[in-house]
RNA sequence: GGCGAGUUGGCGGAGUGGUUACGCAGCGGAUUGCAAAUCCGUGUACACCGGUUCGAUUCCGGUACUCGCCUCCA
């Protein structure tokens, strides 16, 4: 059996996978907070940890691995979405999931095994924190329930911070009714115009924290194997998780998994900055989820990823090609052992990409499965679409020409041809012939009346 | 201020104590009516300064720069 290399985060180094269950292979991976489209940078965890599910199911069989990916459905953000569109707090997390699903499955991903609702758990987290009032390791203030940070004496190894240094370099206010600067809030309450739930502490709403805790306490177990998110959780997010469930004497999870952030054009991307984009807004402007996954798929995780229209076409153009070698190929039974090593090696998807490269059609085909690029039958992009794309802008008008343009050659009048030819490509288009069939691709500066003119 | 990551050829991006990927672009060629696609050939680059070593891009130390987290944003 293959055996996969992980770098866990928590011993800052690369570690052999050693499930707890090789027949019940867990992992647990943040969700989004469901108020609006996610955007690019949210989908970097949804492919890496995509690419690393689809490997453990390759590796340790598809029925033994369990995802468990959350939505968190209450949220500040979301209620005050809610209270700025008048709409009901349901209406939009409802929406905003399915927004989610889709958009990530553009992108090739795969669905968790099971994607927890926050809302649906709130008795699970009532139950845990609890639990950790009983233990000491969480107090009740002026309706909060607060997690009392300094007794977990290995609070701040996951993310290498001591708890003094913290406290000297924040730059957040601190709420009078803490014991400690670093406590940080398990329950708190809401007024009538917030969502809340009846608890022993007053009717209010979870902290961030515990949902994690406490689905994946639920679902996975007091143990599982792996943990995953953007770095940008690591703290205090994932802190915290840890903490929690530490103290109610769970194991929690033995491998933590980091994805570095995402940037544009060299920049981090940010509503202010104005380089903020959504995966939609790519999906609507034409850019094959496909290629959206490649781009990921050629860095590895663990380094900080660049979206550029530069690798956006260098993608289009490699996909292409791959596509084009695999169309109407059998997929091999096998994927070939130097792109299973590359991905079990830390998932360097990049060196599996590389690989891939010398690879015959069928391993090919096989190999792009692996790593969820669809293949070319169910691919429509990189096929003729073009041709109907531009029929539904210009009415039936190109067919005839292409046809005409296909008599002259085939007639070998290729002076004919070629003035056709030329006067095609000046109204945007750029022919060629694929198959021996005529097709056009139709370029941004494309003008449906100089076409027009022509016919 | 605290913590962490990074710096590789025109671009992207792996990797390695010594034979130096791969892709894109470029260049040359084959093929094609011309193109496109495809195929073949072609590129000794690893921020800077020290150290270890027979030998370092690769290990160690320092410098510079870039970036991220610590704050609602992933």
């Amino acid at each position: 059996m293959t055996e996969i290399t992980l770098y866990n985060t928590a011993h800052r180094r690369k570690e052999p996978l050693q499930p707890i269950d090789p027949d019940n292979v867990r992992m647990y991976v943040c969700g989004p907070t469901v108020y609006d489209r996610a955007h690019l940078g949210n989908a970097r965890p949804v492919v890496v940890f995509d690419t690393l599910y689809r490997l453990l199911r390759h590796v340790y069989g598809e029925d033994h691995v369990t995802y468990v990916r959350n939505f968190t459905d209450v949220d500040d953000k979301i209620n005050a979405r809610a209270a700025d569109t008048g709409r009901s707090i349901r209406e939009i997390t409802d929406e905003t999931s399915r927004w989610y699903l889709d958009d990530m499955g553009a992108l090739g991903a795969l669905e968790p095994d099971q994607m927890p609702r926050a809302t649906e758990w709130i008795e699970h987290m009532v139950k845990m924190i609890a639990g950790l009032i009983e233990r000491d390791h969480a107090y009740v203030a002026e309706g909060h329930v607060l997690f009392r940070v300094r007794s977990y004496k290995d609070y701040g190894s996951l993310s290498g911070r001591s708890v003094d240094d913290m406290i000297a370099g924040a730059r957040v206010e601190i709420a009078p009714y803490k014991e400690d600067p670093m406590d940080f809030v398990l329950w708190k309450p809401s007024d009538d115009a917030t969502p809340g739930w009846e608890s022993p502490w007053g009717r209010g709403r979870p902290g961030w924290h515990i949902e994690c805790s406490a689905m994946a306490f639920e679902i996975l177990g007091e143990s599982f194997d792996i943990h995953g998110g953007g770095n940008d959780l690591q703290f205090p997010h994932h802190e915290n998780e840890i903490a929690q469930s530490r103290c109610m004497g769970y194991g929690f999870a033995n491998v933590w998994l980091h994805n570095e952030m995402l940037q544009v054009e060299g920049k981090k991307m940010s509503k202010s900055l104005g380089n903020f984009f959504t995966v939609r807004d790519l999906l609507d402007d034409a850019i094959p989820g496909d290629v959206i996954r490649f781009v990921f798929l050629s860095t590895h995780y663990r380094k900080p990823m660049d979206w550029t229209d530069r690798k956006r076409r260098d993608a289009e153009k490699r996909l292409t090609a791959w596509y084009r070698k695999t169309d109407g190929v059998e997929a091999a039974k096998v994927v070939p052992a130097r792109v299973l090593d590359a991905l079990a090696d830390d998932l360097n998807t990049h060196l599996a990409l590389t690989e891939m490269n010398s690879l015959s059609a069928p391993y090919l085909k096989a190999a792009m499965r692996l790593v969820g690029l669809t293949d070319a039958e169910e691919l429509e992009w990189f096929r003729a679409t073009d041709t109907q794309a531009l029929e539904a802008e210009s009415g039936d008008m190109l067919e005839p020409l292409l046809q005409r343009w296909q008599y002259f050659r085939e007639a070998k009048d290729y002076g004919a041809a070629d003035t056709l030819k030329g006067k095609l490509e000046e109204t945007g288009l750029k022919l060629s012939i694929i198959g021996g069939t005529p097709h056009a691709e139709i370029l941004p500066e494309f003008d449906a009346d100089k076409l027009k003119a022509l016919t």
